[in-house]
DNA sequence: TTTTTTGTTGATTGACGAGTCAATAAACTT
DNA sequence: AAGTTTATTGACTCGTCAATCAACAAAAAA
């Protein structure tokens, strides 16, 4: 039954089931044999695809990053101001498709691989410097010289939300993960405009 | 050579090489072997002290978690004001002791962990929990009811903090990180009395 | 039609690692 | 002194798993 042009459907159908996986046992103790499985194949032709484990894990970990960097720039190009791009961008982090537990799941693994494997290091760094310099890029006007530090915060506050929803047994809820960051961030909006005030009245308190 | 009265010894030997080995390795893939080698001892006596790897990891949560507890303890029986008390838990959450690369290694690892094994869920729910309720009893009577969200939020933030301490090659830098969540809290703090009055002014959004 | 390329797998190899066991030895009890 | 408890380990079992290989099938190229 070999049809051609294989290699493409087969790479995606492992990587998905990667995910899946490392989603349902929660940890990267997860055989090839189980992926392969899961994607229809035997274990003989993911090696064949991919080569190895590892560059299995790594395509995971890229597709999950491409999907978010994707919908962080659709959000992106669907927003105007600052202020309406920032939402976006933390509406994309905890969009549902983001926001699967499996997902969730994976990602914290993915921070645990990221210490071992420097390709895996490589690209959760890509995605902290491109989040990093998204939210920055979008406070200056807003904050001015306190975008890099608010950024840093927002971030960690981001990975940090991630963390937990991993732990956490209810089923994951984007909604009130949103409202969480979203306070933190109108707080630190709201605070800069009396900041700026009480500077240009003279009074550095 | 059996002197007696060496199980305590051997228990926390292990238990202290196992954090090192988890945190040389970047995960949980430590072998009994490793561990048993750094702690100066046969494999076998690991196994007839501990019983299983398992249970050696849940014994190193449960060293982590207790030192972190003792030192979040100390700190607050030396303070008085709530406000001494909140910067006292994240002095103690990124103090030496607690933020050495190895040990948030550990941390993340044990994350990890809790996905699969119900005792490391239930030792890092504990710890969560106590943190939660210690941020908000020190916030209650700061922000009043804003307290149990301002607590999440800072949770997350500490959580995250540390995660992305996990992962980037520089030495731990506590000091910074206490900087940052500090700043986040000082932000929530000082904006407190604006919310109140404006929310008196009629304006609930 | 032969040949080559692409797809596919069952079976095998080789390594590694958790946990067990039997044996040895020193201390403590009676 | 004989027996019991505690400490300790080398050697072994048993399972698992990543990776390889040889072989087969079908489409494309020659």
């Amino acid at each position: 039954m070999p049809k051609l042009g294989m290699e493409p459907i087969r790479k995606t159908a492992l990587v998905k089931a990667t995910i899946v996986e490392i989603g349902r046992a929660g940890s990267l103790d997860v055989t090839v044999g189980q992926i392969a499985k899961r994607a229809g194949m035997s274990t003989a032709l993911a090696h064949h695809y991919f080569g190895g484990k590892e560059q299995i894990f790594l395509a995971a970990m890229r597709h999950i990053l491409s999907l978010y960097g994707a919908e962080v720039r659709g959000a992106l190009a669907a927003s105007t101001t600052p202020e309406a791009r920032l939402e976006a961008i933390l509406l994309a982090s905890f969009s549902p498709t983001n926001f699967r537990r499996e997902v969730v799941s994976a990602w914290l693994n993915f921070y645990v691989l990221a210490q071992t494997v420097p390709g895996a290091r490589r690209l959760l760094s890509i995605y902290q410097q491109r989040l990093h310099s998204n939210l920055v890029h979008e406070l200056r006007p807003i904050v001015g010289a306190r975008a890099t530090e608010i950024a840093d915060s927002l971030g960690a506050l981001i990975d940090g939300v991630y963390l937990r929803e991993a732990l956490c047994e209810r089923p994951s809820d984007g909604k009130a993960s949103v409202r969480l960051v979203q306070a933190y961030l109108a707080t630190e909006l709201a605070i800069n405009p009396t900041d700026l005030t009480e500077k240009q009245k003279g009074g550095g308190r």
